[in-house]
DNA sequence: TTAAAACTTGACCAGTCGGTAAAAACTCAA
DNA sequence: TTGAGTTTTTACCGACTGGTCAAGTTTTAA
């Protein structure tokens, strides 16, 4: 399997306006569907229905699951990647991670579809997306590593491995939305409580930025 | 779909020599392709091959395709957890986290398969283990947050959330196995020059405890 | 108004997969 | 040696699922 482009609708290129609707309908069932049961647990009947409309149509709009599949990965990813992007060079070391912590705990806990899809794709291999880790994430991720090892060089930051620090950020911020059954499970329903989130943001901030301050 | 127990074959309630090498046999190759396709993402066909036995055969072990899923999970689930279980509330804190923290690393590094079923499991629900979770595991944690919470009241930590800590060690020390492929793209080969693990464990180590030293 | 293009659907097919049936082959204690 | 119990295999079934087809309905541009 492999990143692929949309599949586009019969004969002519033009995008009318129902196959704007309902591939972002598709496209929002398959998010829900594949996040849950991953891509071999998914039936394009379960997304057909999800979206409102019969198996036949739903393959319309996208010739094969696999496109439905890249498709909702690939809308996905960049939204998901954007907070490190704005990893701010120029602004407060300890001030720019606590940001894209927070926003990514925020992300984590407004959005877990989208985590659970990428975890489940990277879970299995990354088949389909392969490709783009090894050639924009790792790019975006050296050029933010970069970022992190001036910081501590100006002595703004403990002596760390920038790499690990971005890993340990990823892993525990997305925990609480891949995990969630499990932290659920341990914590029961205070998690469902008003304060929760702010309480865990807190949490995370302070372990992470007290391993990360200059002592 | 719930945990049960290993079914046995027929009749007789004896373990026979063949039936305890071939359990074993099935479980391992249980463990392997589980563990990268998923529960739905298996077949018992792959499962049979990669044991070397034909598919009613393996179907005379375990009647049904979840039974050995349970037990596979069954099996691996005590041994994931023994590293909690040893952390002493006498021993020096930091000395006891950094040899739970080690020890997780060297788990994800020497049996990923293990670490990645379990994944795949909570983070499809955990149909199979949600009420282990609930109460085996959840009274377990409940437990050493306790101690963590003592060791903190006692001046001997920073004053940090004890369940968050320990969600942030399973999060980052896991991500190394669950997200291999992953790090594998951003950190290239260097994954597999001999210092690696030992580096990483460095990096993880130094960034956890520096968050839960006492300044 | 109209006809071409776009959209939708019911019927269906072929491959896969979990699981069964029944009989053959093997093991082992007496 | 023998036969009761155990293990293995061949053949097969029915449900599910990804995907196709052809015919119908709706939309849209002229």
């Amino acid at each position: 399997m492999d990143m692929m482009a949309t599949a586009g609708a019969e004969k002519n290129d033009r995008t009318t306006r129902i196959q704007e609707i309902n591939r972002k309908v598709i496209l929002d069932a398959a998010l829900e569907v594949f996040s849950v049961y991953g891509f071999r647990g998914t039936t394009i009947d379960q997304i057909a229905e999800k979206a409102g409309m019969s198996k036949p149509n739903l393959l319309y709009y996208f010739k094969r699951k696999q496109d439905i599949y890249a498709s909702v990965l690939e809308e996905t990813l960049e939204e998901w990647l954007r907070p490190l992007h704005e990893l701010n060079p120029l602004g407060d070391p300890v001030e720019e991670l606590r940001r894209y912590i927070s926003f990514k705990l925020h992300m984590s806990a407004k959005k877990p579809e989208a985590s659970r899809l990428f975890a489940n794709e990277i879970l299995h291999g990354a088949p389909a997306i392969q490709n783009f880790l090894k050639t924009s994430l790792k790019k975006l991720v050296d050029e933010k590593a970069d970022v992190i090892r001036q910081w501590v060089s100006q002595g703004k930051l403990a002596p760390i491995d920038p790499y690990h620090l971005i890993f340990m950020i990823w892993a525990t911020t997305q925990h609480y939305s891949d995990f969630d059954v499990q932290v659920r499970a341990i914590l029961g329903n205070q998690v469902d409580r008003p304060g929760f989130h702010e309480q865990t943001a807190q949490a995370v901030l302070s372990l992470i930025l007290n391993g990360v301050k200059v002592r």
